[in-house]
DNA sequence: TATGATACGGAGGACCCCGCCACTTAGCAA
DNA sequence: TTGCTAAGTGGCGGGGTCCTCCGTATCATA
């Protein structure tokens, strides 16, 4: 761990740094060859430090994701569960939407399995669990709704408003409200 | 049009069938080159019959789509318009879940602007307009609900549920029920 | 059958991802 | 301070894709 090399550790922030910029720009199949040249670096040296596309989006992502799961666990203590739980699936919404590349990182971390369970995806689960389940306690929630169902739905609406990112918000409460609620 | 060569028009048939299996096979990012090779022809005749990716998915889905717009005029006439839109939803989630590629292609379809006319989600869209139409106008839609957006919420679960696709239609009856309707 | 239009397909360029390997260099020990 | 060693590095080559150009084969017509 800190016995990793300083140089190791310099070329791995500058890579990051560009990884972020290159993602947001090209999305999440942005050029690794491109960020290896514009960090002055050798390709072999990002693949080194980032196995594979995943990893490298789950370091690029994995600050705003830490944000979010952070703020599931102050929502946890809000007195009005429903509103809690909006008001955060609005902000991964917005964050999924404006963020190229996290949604289909988010659609790509079913694959790997249970035992990856450093995934991001994972990890949004985890933190949403609690307001979810308080929600679905105080009545805010349709009963068979799970957490791993809204982010799928969240994530659904970020890929499918990628060219109408402006869109993503108003979908998202369509789905909370119901398309056509039953009478 | 008739005016084609012959063998233009095999190659076109031949181009056509391999590129649905390769399709099914692999999704939207099947290999062009790939389909070539197995049709038997160079990767230029590929190109010149679909020039880019898009056109050779709109004709790989075009049957299914017209499909689709055709039970939607069947459906126009139904005593339930309510019923009748979600039967037609119902269905696109299947077929959108089901068909590898085709939820790809329908987001990509925004890209091109409104003077192409053909793109697949227009023709979609015409077609389930008037259901939406009838449904709004009986109650049985929430008033501020456009076609549009309930192909891109069918799209969003497609895109999302890419590696669980039995999830698709259960989540669709989220959407339309609501995750949380107001009290 | 002869001929012009049409469609074909291979070569080649640009880009990408990936694995391998010889070289450099940081950081520790004497 | 001076070596030593392993971690870290970058370049090269292989395999793949997409795309364009252009000489050539093939079809339709007179």
């Amino acid at each position: 761990m800190t016995s990793q090399r300083a140089d190791a550790r310099r070329n791995y922030a500058r890579i990051l740094a560009v990884a972020e910029q290159e993602v947001a720009a090209h999305g999440a199949d942005a050029s690794l060859e491109r960020i290896a040249r514009v960090a002055g670096v050798g390709s072999a040296t990002v693949r080194r430090h980032f196995p594979g596309r995943r990893a490298l989006l789950e370091a690029v992502f994995g600050e705003r994701i830490a944000a979010l799961v952070a703020r599931a666990a102050e929502l946890t203590d809000a007195t009005d569960a429903r509103a809690a739980l909006l008001e955060w699936l609005g902000a991964l919404t917005t964050y999924a939407a404006s963020a190229r590349g996290v949604a289909d990182a988010l659609v790509q971390d079913g694959l790997t399995g249970p035992e990856e369970v450093e995934d991001c995806s994972a990890k949004l689960a985890t933190a949403v669990e609690p307001l979810v389940r308080r929600a679905a306690a105080t009545g805010g929630l349709a009963a068979d709704v799970t957490a791993a169902d809204l982010l799928t739905l969240v994530t659904g609406i970020a890929l499918a408003t990628e060219h109408h990112p402006a869109e993503a918000r108003r979908l998202l409460g369509l789905v909370v409200a119901g398309v056509s609620p039953a009478h």
